[in-house]
DNA sequence: CGCGGCTTTGATGTTCATCAAGTAAAGTGG
DNA sequence: CCACTTTACTTGATGAACATCAAAGCCGCG
């Protein structure tokens, strides 16, 4: 909380324009909750009363499309705008929101942001490019893995957590076979033939929820052709 | 043009918070311009400088995707703020847009745009409501695609093209075969055959590219089933 | 310590893409 | 305006990719 509040902000790009009355203001009205991993944030249906900023963690943005079944819109790490997705248009949520790891979210009161948005024209033009930034590339993914095949759906999503998520090719999977299924448009079985193929192929290694990719060059070539 | 500008203004929901000023700048600022059926108006690439807005026709929005193959990412009709997809976190245009019918469209300089966003706060809100509709009927409508089965996929164009487009269980299909494949992600084989049995099913009639729905209970069964 | 969910592998079936081939329609140039 | 070329449409046959079904071991958790 606190002094950490303004690093965090500083950090965030959004903030930059606000003037040091309305950073105050944000800082006071904002409220920090700690989330466990496998919590649920939001759901479908609820009512948005906050604008949400991950801080820390790793969420899930999906939507529950059967009885049993899911389907995952997007992962957002930190400095991704979560809430952005349809807090302008809807009262309420379109999807549901949970963490993949222990979370840390920023809740600002809409009413507020949209004071700042009437008030500060710079943080109005900011947060529409944010906005944007954010659907474009969640709809990018969408129409990316649409085009692949099974072996590139798998070798992007691992190169996804890689590269922009834990920045390391060594890095723990934060969701079960079946989620990275749901979230690639796959079946949990597929997945699994799958991983143990790249295995077996000496593209990665594999120790429970531990991924190591060996072959970096070669899953990218997956993930391209796909 | 002229005062034709003011009604369609109106009726956009989008202007409606200038003041007489601001509305004034942007009416002598806009250009309009007519397309012909099959023009393209941005290719994927290019230099956004305006903000478009489509006052009359149809079009496509897509991205090329190999040599010979386009990803049509949606359709747009009027009161669809077409350009609002990338225009203000990109420079350049991600996708490319096409007309499928005749078309006017209306092009507003983008620093004009920011400026009365940076100006008038209610616009600035109304935008950010409007870009995030937006944003979530096409994300909505990929994921929905992608839950459906072909017969799904088929039924779904059909009852969009019905219901939102052409408002009439008759209309002449402004697409291809090929082109609905790239739509809803399918072969263009595939489209003829589901038509052929769709019209062999006393579900819909086809003649050339007219269609008229007969069944309409039927085909939304269908689409929702997917 | 036992139940339910996750993981894994194998066998089977369905859906859909691909290939092929022919007809119809729509441009194109002389 | 007609031959020519190209593009769209259509149907059938085949095969590959993927979903589904089944069964068993594993793990965490109450």
């Amino acid at each position: 909380m606190n002094n950490n509040c303004e690093v965090c902000f500083y950090r965030s790009f959004l903030f930059d324009n606000l003037e040091k009355k309305e950073f105050a203001l944000l800082s006071l009205a904002r409220k920090e909750i700690d989330y466990k991993k496998g919590e649920i944030i939001v759901r479908e249906g609820e009512k948005i009363s906050d604008f949400l900023y991950l801080k820390e963690g790793l969420l899930k943005v999906y939507r529950t499309v059967g009885p049993r079944k899911e389907q995952i819109v997007g992962v957002a790490k930190p400095m991704d705008f979560v809430g952005l997705l349809s807090v302008f248009s809807k009262s309420n949520y379109q999807y549901s929101i949970s963490t993949l790891e222990d979370s840390s979210v920023c809740a600002i009161p809409l009413d507020l942001v949209k004071q700042m948005v009437h008030s500060n024209g710079d943080f109005a033009n900011t947060l529409l490019k944010k906005m944007s930034e954010m659907n474009d590339q969640i709809l990018n993914a969408r129409l990316d893995i649409n085009l692949k095949n099974l072996r590139g759906r798998t070798a992007y999503i691992l190169l996804m957590l890689s590269k922009e998520v834990y920045k390391s090719e060594k890095f723990d999977l934060p969701v079960s076979r079946k989620e990275i299924g749901e979230l690639i448009d796959m079946r949990t079985e597929n997945v699994i033939r799958i991983l143990s193929e790249f295995r077996n192929d000496g593209i990665i290694k594999i120790e429970g929820k531990g991924i190591e990719i060996v072959d970096m060059e070669r899953l990218e070539q997956i993930s391209e052709f796909g």
